[in-house]
DNA sequence: ACCGGTAGTTAGCAACACTGAATAGCAAGA
DNA sequence: TCTTGCTATTCAGTGTTGCTAACTACCGGT
């Protein structure tokens, strides 16, 4: 994956997961997976269970311990109220970026324009 | 600054910079009061130059000292070549991202809509 | 008995933004 | 003169984050 994208994560993984725990509960495995079908084709499995462990640590989601037919127990992860508070100020936060960086990119796209 | 608005800021800052540069050249000074003026208001002054020496480290940037009229000389950076193409991988991989977050962010919606 | 898919954990690493302090030049006021 | 204030840059140390790589563990089919 580009080096780019690895630093952009940082900061918006959070929020992407708990976004997509927001849409429906899930555990780790299933998480990895979703956000492949999403479209962020290569984050790591490990990257995805530490940052479950960190909202989880904070108290931003509920886990329960359902036994799996094929593996071992899943850790499937709900999000509750702080996380939607949480999730909230990270939407908040995206927004206010998403503008600065969109106008900032229009400016220089004119400013090419005008000089060709 | 929200801690959010912090962890969101890595790898973006630097495309955030450099885009500045791209309308013109300034110096780090300068570069902070611009992204003061851009809604940035609490991004810290150290941070931008570490920033600076980053990018010139990597060849993103020529730079120049200017002699200033009220204090010490200024490092005047200019984006370069290089500098252009890393700016626009940063485009392509920030369009991605933005768009990934925004189909999700309307999922969610529709789905809170729904559920009212 | 072995392999592949499912599921989670852990240790160590690199990159990045922040804090806080230090350095340095110059101008205007007490 | 001394000091305050603005301009301008540098640096050491900290915390958070995502990645890599290896490991454990459970199950079904060959």
């Amino acid at each position: 994956m580009g080096k780019q994208t690895t630093e952009m994560l940082k900061g918006t993984l959070e929020g992407i997961v708990l976004a997509i725990l927001a849409v429906s509960p899930a555990y780790g495995y299933e998480i990895t997976a979703r956000l492949r079908d999403e479209g962020f084709s290569d984050i790591a499995e490990g990257t995805v269970y530490a940052l479950l462990v960190r909202i989880e640590q904070r108290g931003l989601v509920d886990v329960e311990k359902v036994p799996s037919e094929k593996g071992p127990p899943r850790k499937v992860y709900t999000i509750n109220a702080a996380g939607g508070a949480y999730l909230e100020e990270f939407w908040r936060t995206w927004s206010f970026l998403a503008e600065r960086i969109e106008q900032l990119h229009e400016r220089i796209e004119r400013t090419n324009e005008e000089g060709e």
